[in-house]
DNA sequence: TTACTATATTCATTTGTAGTTATATAACTC
DNA sequence: GAGTTATATAACTACAAATGAATATAGTAA
């Protein structure tokens, strides 16, 4: 698992997402996300895996930390892709049904 | 898939970093990444679905071209996160010998 | 001690996807 | 037409990881 692997999960773009604004207990990020408090641990796993969070334990609780560093990996792999991006607009997500359109169309 | 999850992928970071460079037919990308055939044509398909890349058709070939947009939405996510990594150098990839030392030092 | 709270881990199941082999399709050459 | 080249797809295997339920661990409180 590697920070690229870390962000392709959705549900972990929104735990690092709460625990950027301040830092988060497991509980707190439960709440926020609506997930089950094993799957947060599990996701949480991974995070600390990648490095991209660190823990303060803290009596029962513990304090979950961002540590921005690994993201500059992903950084690194986007610094020759940003010339092509300056000034534009967030791209929407493309709808899954354009996409099979194009790829039919594109395929023919 | 989304552009997260495209990036996941190393090979297709590989793939994409190619056809950044200048466009590619498949074979090109076979001979450079030493990927199957199958391989990269597979990879390339989730490329296209997520529109990180374009086809153009000529003759029994086609041109593989980078479609930079769809790169705005990690762009946008990674913002936030920009301020913490001014002038920081890489971050070497983390062993897992040492991510495992992390997390069992921090869960005790 | 027991009970309670916060968090982590295990297990079983399922889903997604990477890779391989084999095959299909389409364009080109002869 | 046959043979060849370029690419895509299908069927398969293997494995990582997502999910949910149950359980374990650790700290706190009584």
């Amino acid at each position: 698992m590697d920070p690229f692997n870390a962000l392709a999960e959705p549900n972990r773009r929104r735990l690092l997402e709460a625990i950027r604004q301040a830092p988060c207990t497991v509980n707190m990020l439960v709440t926020r996300t609506g997930l089950s408090q094993p799957a947060v641990s599990k996701h949480l796993k991974y995070l600390r895996q990648t490095n991209l969070v660190t823990v303060k334990p803290d009596g029962q609780k513990r304090w979950y930390e961002l540590n921005a560093t690994p993201l500059t990996q992903i950084e690194a792999f986007l610094k020759p892709y940003r010339p092509l991006l300056r000034n534009r607009p967030v791209a929407p997500e493309q709808p899954l049904e354009l996409a099979n359109r194009i790829e039919k169309d594109t395929a023919s």
